[in-house]
DNA sequence: TAGATTGTTAATCGATTAACAATC
DNA sequence: TAGATTGTTAATCGATTAACAATC
């Protein structure tokens, strides 16, 4: 029963899929699976499934497997998801809308209390529900409020000085749309969703057998 | 110069990050910059630099570095984003109008042609100058027009078939918002997004510190 | 008890880093 | 030419896979 002090980023990208498969099975009324089975499920190999679950302790049984619940059950607690927490969401623009206005965050004890944009036709906008607040309120908000995550759809060119300002107002998190890489105090959590990059990533898979082919004429021409 | 014929996802997924910061020294009016200036400012090591680039070939000069706009373009082209493509939303939800709205990647040559919906509330509602049409007219369009790349914005239960759809359709990529790992034939490019995952990753790392505070109680108590 | 399957250690594979000769 | 910095090969490190003893 060795527990790992750091988990490796590889297996920390991987929880989250355990947990969406373990909740389809459980829906799906599956009681217990073998590393074997969700490997299968998952396209992961049987040895790495039982590795990323013993990084965290011994949930499932010899000769029995993982029972689907328990296991989903547990690997929710590693993720956080027994608790609760508090959101604010900065830029009201079309991904602040639309993380905003998604109802599934809500369900899983994120909840989102505030938006802030600096854009005078958004302010005083209602978003599901959530009124849109200058940008000028959002230190005034962050003294007032303990705001656990900031959900950043904003340009690039603002977002390293409001993740500071964020920081400075006693956020530990930040949910990170904008296209810029983030430098933030060790400490505060960061995850990035670069659509932009996401795009490019798809684009080049698209091309990459056309790709080599070029190179390859290139070099034998 | 060895050119790889496949190269690893590890190196993938850092070609739209050399690309943007690439395209930041660009506008600053960074003419040349070496392997260890870039990786100070991406927090790689120059030598990773050197090796992701030469995946693709030499692009740098002895003595000298690599020519920022030069090398830029070389990773743009890489990265498919010569080519202009074809593209159709499905889905007309909070994800799909947000990219649909969004201006960015029309720019790059990414051209939203049509959006489609199940629900007829949605129907016929304009987003960005689209109208969306009912889903039973996504066949049609596909036997009727060229489409490279679906955005795939639609709940997880539907997410398959409409990808074997899109696929039948003679779609070549798929960039999915739904939190299921699509099955798709070989020569089918895919690229996920999936925010569920993304915001509980964010969420393991702000407890990860207490995490092991308590499994390493747990293990002595 | 016998069979199944985990938890864990050892072997392999691949990615990152270091080193250095090539060359601008 | 001397200095700088790449391209590339070798060394290291970490992640994945294989193997198997522990045990339910």
């Amino acid at each position: 029963m060795a527990f790992k002090s750091r988990v490796s980023d590889a297996v920390v990208r991987r929880l989250p899929m355990y947990y969406r498969h373990l909740r389809e099975l459980e829906k799906a009324g599956v009681v217990r699976i073998s590393s074997q089975e969700l490997g299968e499920r998952m396209n992961l190999t049987a040895s790495q499934i039982r590795q990323d679950i013993n990084c965290f302790g011994g949930f499932g049984q010899q000769g029995y497997g993982y029972h689907v619940s328990n296991l989903k059950e547990r690997i929710g607690a590693i993720l956080g998801l027994q608790h609760a927490y508090h959101v604010i969401v900065i830029g009201a623009g079309n991904i602040g809308r639309a993380i905003a206005n998604y109802a599934g965050f809500e369900r899983e004890g994120f909840h989102i209390q505030a938006m802030f944009d600096v854009s005078s036709a958004l302010v005083g906008v209602d978003v599901h529900g959530i009124l849109v607040q200058p940008m000028e309120k959002l230190e005034g908000w962050l003294s007032a409020h303990a705001v656990d995550i900031a959900v950043l759809a904003v340009p690039a060119a603002v977002a390293q000085p409001i993740a500071d300002a964020l920081v400075a107002g006693g956020v530990r998190g930040i949910w990170n749309f904008a296209p810029v890489d983030l430098t933030l105090p060790q400490g505060v959590a960061v995850n990035n969703v670069h659509l932009s990059d996401s795009l490019h990533i798809l684009s080049y898979r698209m091309n990459e057998k056309d790709l080599f082919a070029e190179l390859h004429a290139g070099r034998d021409a």
